[in-house]
DNA sequence: GTTTATTTGGAACGATCGTTCAAATGGAGG
DNA sequence: CCTCCATTTGAACGATCGTTCCAAATAAAC
């Protein structure tokens, strides 16, 4: 049916992304892209403008489906001290039961391409920020109804924690051992007590 | 000179690392490396192989110089705790200060290529399991000399540590930010006392 | 002075890169 | 039934990719 688009937009960029997520921007081809999303040349040049604008749009969606949503239902899900555990819990199991060997998409693009492109750069570090003031933010929420001890300071811990999470994702990619991410998990919620 | 090369081999295999280091292994064309080394396409060939292997070649100097060196002098230069807290201070300058954004080599490649590239990611493997064991051995060994308490658990600090370090580095590429990353490494020192 | 061995510089290879474009499609609206 | 038009389709673009190859250049060896 060529008068209606017979694909669906959003899956689509989820099978772009995925494959971004999976190879970097760079390893992935216009020709990987067309074949993973099931559509056209044509089609994808007309949707998403090019293989430079499909990638900002992959990271947005990534940022809404696996940071906003993620921090929200852990949020809502757990206590403060919980809801920093389970993420940690959460990122290790993905790595170890699922075997997968992505990371995080953000992650990724952070040391592919933040040193050299601007604009990928200040949405990574926006990122970042995201998850070190969701840290912060359940640390003080913690202390707040007693679940962690005052002497835990707020801003330095959550970017330790923030430096341990990207830690476990990096291991995720290169040594996914469960071992190496269980020892770098419980540290992090030694920094709690 | 044609009997003889006239370009110092091991000088224009550090000028490749450095364009490796700095863009990564998909980012850096032939032409790129041919620029940068001073050399020719022939020369380059000839010499070093191909990229690949002119990248493994990259991968390996940079093992001796910014790994297996750099242990050494600061295990030779300092007592074992100090030892670990001078290697954080010292990637926190080199980001800082010099304004480097490069990273790490060795952490660039585990994501960019070790999830599907057997050979690289077994040397990358190699590679922070030498700087796991240099933390645990200073750990031990600042334990036998009484400079850091017995309630510090090797193994889980020394990969708690190793994960605060890869952070740093990754930091460095992507939020090169003093503040953070000076309060990532003040709690690495904490996990020391 | 001729030979010989090796490097050099650059042309050229086929493949693939990201991108563009014109022709084919087929239901909707007149 | 015909026109319209958004969409699909795949061919084709020039550029660049990693790699190969060869003639020119050079100075030690004879």
């Amino acid at each position: 049916m060529p008068w209606e688009k017979n694909f669906d937009a959003d899956e689509a960029l989820t099978k772009a992304m995925h494959a971004f997520w999976s190879h970097g921007y760079e390893a992935t081809s216009i020709a990987d892209l067309v074949d993973c999303m099931g559509i056209n040349r044509g089609s994808l040049y007309a949707t998403f403008g090019g293989k430079r604008s499909l990638f900002m749009r992959a990271l947005r969606q990534y940022r809404t489906v696996h940071l906003h949503d993620w921090i929200a239902a852990l949020t809502q899900a757990h206590g403060p001290r919980e809801a920093i555990i389970a993420g940690f819990d959460q990122a290790i199991a993905t790595a170890v039961e699922d075997g997968a060997r992505d990371g995080c998409l953000v992650i990724n693009t952070a040391l592919e391409l933040s040193p050299h492109d601007e604009e990928v750069g200040e949405f990574v570090d926006n990122c970042l920020i995201e998850m070190e003031t969701f840290f912060r933010g359940r640390i003080e929420q913690g202390q707040a109804v007693g679940e962690i001890p005052g002497h835990v300071a707020p801003v330095d811990t959550a970017r330790a924690l923030l430096g341990l999470f990207v830690a476990i994702r990096v291991f995720s990619r290169s040594r996914p051992k469960g071992p190496l991410l269980r020892s770098v998990a419980d540290q992090a919620a030694a920094m709690l007590r």
